[in-house]
DNA sequence: AGCCTGACTTTGT
DNA sequence: GACAAAGCCAGGC
């Protein structure tokens, strides 16, 4: 992963706290557009959002998830490590580790994603940033 | 209004 | 390499 060190290049461009409900939203868009068999890291859509500064929010965010329905796929995200973290906020803890083998992705101890750097989607490239 | 928590990440010891 | 602490922002109490 680049990792660069922008002292002055790091433009906090985040928007007024008044759109923070665009936040949220933001994030169940680029959620929604992952690939089938692709996941990503909360940090990754952070970053693209512009907060990579607040990666939690982005998990927060799947915890604020209005309606199930919006069909955004949080058992493709996971934090930057390749961990389902997030598999017991899931209604079954397992149904994370299902959704993502289901969708061919390869899941260790039942809680690591193999070939996390293979299948990782980084929104900030695919979307074309 | 203030304090606490949290599905993260980075950095330092 | 493992553990601890800090920073971040929004929501709940």
């Amino acid at each position: 992963m680049a990792k660069a060190k922008p002292s002055a290049d790091k433009l906090p461009a985040v928007k007024s706290k008044k759109d923070s409900f665009t936040f949220f939203d933001d994030v169940y868009a680029v959620v929604r557009q992952i690939p089938k068999g692709r996941v990503t890291s909360y940090g990754a859509i952070a970053k693209y959002l512009g907060t990579e500064l607040s990666a939690r929010m982005v998990g927060w965010a799947m915890n604020a998830v209005p309606d199930q329905k919006l069909k955004v796929p949080a058992h493709r995200v996971v934090n930057r490590n390749g961990m389902l973290t997030g598999r017991h906020h899931f209604n079954p803890p397992t149904l994370m580790e299902e959704l993502l083998l289901k969708e061919k992705v390869k899941v260790k101890d039942n809680e690591k994603i193999i070939d996390f750097e293979k299948v990782f989607w980084d929104p900030a490239i695919e979307l074309g940033l």
